[in-house]
Order: structure tokens, then C-alpha cells, then sequence
DNA sequence: AATTTGTGCAACCAATCGGTTTCATTATAT
DNA sequence: ATATAATGAAACCGATTGGTTGCACAAATT
């Protein structure tokens, strides 16, 4: 199953996952109470997070805990910096593209 | 229709759409050649690109020239934010994290 | 030992997605 | 005026998505 960030954080309820996760690791009984469906829908988000590396899961006697894998976030921005350039760029702060790229 | 910049580039065929139109204003048939599937196909992933607003048609002509909007793809980077903090602690560069607390 | 608790997985289902083919419309070229 | 070119929109289709229910299993509690 292909499964990539872009997917992974296309869904609201996911993005509500990682951002609740980001502040705490939590396991999927604990974030199943901030949603309104079923704890088994819960799981399998937490699942295809899991499969592509935006969370790791600890376990802890027969709870789970969930982390989050900064460093995955990190391919976002990656993928960003092509646009970055741009946006800088047409908001007038030329200077700091051009610090950037020379830098580069 | 529910449409936001999280499902619009999570597509694979979307996001190179998005990327040779960052390099340069482009045309549906021009696009189209750069893929395999029709140009009907890329067509309707232009709708769903400037539906988010991630692109503005541009009629010139009989041609439309899709253009990219960057002040959209900003809110992306508005929403790695909570999560930039955390990678850059885990990262070692602590201090750079500080200094931006600082200025908030 | 028996029960409860925390979890994942499979089967099923309606909705959505991304693609194709066909057709309508408007602007340019002949 | 007629033909061609550039484009969008609709109808259809198989694959995927996200949800549910039901079940299995291991760890903790009684």
C-alpha cells in the first residue's frame, strides 16, 4: 500500500491526531475520546501514520503510545522550500531570497 | 465540495502540476504534455487546484494560463509551524528555538 | 482461573477519487 | 462562412477511502 505524508495529512481527523500527539504522546483509547467516531477508526488512522512514519508506537505494558516522528514533518518543508522562494519573493522580502541564495 | 490545499496536494499528479507552474505560467494543453493521462484529466486537476485556490486562471485569448497563487501555499507553512518548534528542539538547535520564543 | 481492559485486524458499505470518452463552447485561422 | 484549436463539463467506471460492526488476543485486575 503507498502510503505518503501528502496522503497521510490529507484527512482533518489525522492532522487533529498529529497535532494532539505533537503535544503529548497519547495512546488511541486517549485519542479516541477527542473524536466522535469509534475507537477502531481512530486505530486505523493511527495506523496509516504509523506505516509512513509521521508516528512511532511504544508500547508500554498493553497500552500503546503514540509519538510523533518530527523529522518525517520535516519532508513537508522540504517539499515547501521549492515554493518558499516564490511567496518571499512576491511579498517584497527580495533581500532575504537573495541572502538565501547566496548562501547556497 | 468540501476542497482544501491538504487534499489538493495529495495527489502525486497535482503537486508536479504545482511544481512546473511555480517555474513558469502555464497553459492546460502544455501541461498535459508533461503526463501520460489526457489532457481532460488535467484539466479537472486544474479545476481542483484553483477551487482551493492555489491557482488563478488567466484567460488570454483562447488560452488560460493557470497561474500559481503562493499566498496559499503559505498556509501550509503556517500549519507545519506547532510542529517546526518540535523538530527543531529534537535537532539540537535549541537556541534557535529560543530566540524565536523570545520574539513572541 | 475468570473477567475486564487496551488494542489491532478483517469484512462490509456508502461516498469519493481519478481516469476515460464524448460533447459543447468560444477564439483564431483559412 | 467554415474549419480548427483550446478548453471545460458531463456521464460513466473501477479503485480507494473512511467509517462501522464484530472478533481475536494479550496484559492487568479480581
Amino acid at each position: 500500500m503507498r502510503r505518503d505524508i501528502f496522503q497521510a495529512i490529507a484527512d482533518p481527523t489525522r492532522r487533529a491526531i498529529l497535532a494532539l500527539i505533537a503535544m503529548q504522546a497519547m495512546t488511541p483509547n486517549a485519542l479516541a475520546q477527542h473524536f466522535d467516531s469509534t475507537r477502531q477508526a481512530v486505530s486505523r488512522h493511527l495506523r496509516i501514520l504509523t506505516e509512513c512514519d509521521l508516528l512511532k508506537p511504544q508500547q508500554q505494558g498493553r497500552e500503546i503510545y503514540y509519538t510523533l516522528q518530527p523529522e518525517k514533518m520535516k519532508e513537508l518543508d522540504q517539499w515547501l522550500e521549492q515554493f518558499r522562494k516564490i511567496w518571499e519573493t512576491r511579498f517584497g522580502k527580495l533581500d532575504k531570497v537573495l541572502a538565501q541564495m547566496k548562501k547556497e
